[in-house]
DNA sequence: ATATTAACCAAACAAATGATTGTTTATCGA
DNA sequence: TCGATAAACAATCATTTGTTTGGTTAATAT
């Protein structure tokens, strides 16, 4: 036999390590976040954490690098899901919202980390959430709109307006499909019928 | 005579002190920004600052306090220039972005400061914004919308558009009337026509 | 002229924090 | 069984950070 019940050495508590500091800068941001108190909360030593990672900053790089790559996955796979512009547009935002606004989700990270506050990762960490935004460019762009509409400021507009929502959301305020339906349905509908 | 052209003792550099800390605050927000750093950048030695308040929180609420206290102001003058409801609201936005966008403006740190940020000041921080934001409650109460709109819902929305924006706003963008204008617009009427 | 006070400077402190170094333990392939 | 290596520990360092303390200077009041 290959490796008995003894056992293994396979302790991957690299990804426990980032589980923790995910969550941790997403609450407390990057410098409220200590070295110490990530390892603390999964007993390890703070020293050891240097030996996964080679800085605080490279970290946070990893926490927010996965983050980017886990909420691009989790909207594409929700937009599969509709058919109709409208339908898949609402689909992405559903599924954004569910991400930033899970506690236990790594993608909260991309909306509650300033890259200001960071500095030697500002540019980096701007440039992976520009990617990340480029789903909605495109879906945007199948969207059946007026000549006259300014698809750029569509997406600010709404962007804004989810993203903004980790301020104000409570566990017992609308459920995030519900807030994506509410807020498609004022961009999509006249406002007072 | 009372007191000569002798230079007045009228130093106040509290008020420096209080636009630095603004800057900085609002720029790399509460952790993000060291006693340090806003003595240097004022020629102040960094105990100096604690003549002036008592602790770095302290000063933070001071900042924080008048940039309430301005942005009210703005947005309540810019209301009473319009008198149609959909004008004025479109003239708070539109004075609201214009605080917020400006980077001389104390209002910045309304909206890059996160409460939690801070811990001891949460409640208190939170409070005045919601203060703040009572303005925009009784401006969309005076719309007139259809009896199904959420207004809260509409109210969310159209403030985190306009919050974010700071992530996206360059210059060179549209100007913030602009942006109010097409927000609004976003808003009032059906997207495609 | 003297006393008082506002406004700072100079220096330092204690605690917190990111990081390094040397060592130990456990697993696995040869 | 042995050597290599992954993964962590134990201890410590150097720096940063908010804050304090005591002295200094110049304007104002008496």
């Amino acid at each position: 036999m290959a490796h008995s019940a003894v056992e293994r050495r396979n302790n991957n508590r690299s990804t426990i390590l980032l589980d923790e500091a995910a969550k941790q800068f997403a609450v407390k941001g990057y410098r409220g976040t200590t070295v110490r108190s990530i390892a603390q909360n999964i007993d390890m030593l703070p020293g050891s954490i240097y030996y996964h990672f080679k800085s605080k900053e490279a970290l946070l790089m990893a926490v927010y690098d996965v983050g980017v790559k886990k909420i691009t996955q989790t909207v594409n796979d929700a937009i599969n899901e509709a058919s109709d512009p409208w339908g898949r547009l609402e689909a992405a935002v559903s599924a954004h919202l569910e991400g930033v606004l899970d506690e236990s989700n790594y993608a909260r990270i991309i909306i509650n980390i300033i890259p200001a506050e960071v500095a030697g990762l500002e540019k980096t960490l701007t440039e992976l959430r520009n990617g990340y935004e480029v789903i909605f460019v495109k879906l945007i762009d199948d969207l059946p709109l007026g000549k006259s509409v300014d698809r750029t400021m569509f997406r600010l507009m709404l962007l804004g307006a989810i993203n903004w929502a980790k301020v104000w959301y409570r566990p017992n305020s609308e459920s995030p499909a519900n807030i994506a339906r509410i807020f498609i349905k004022f961009m999509k509908d006249p406002i007072d019928t």
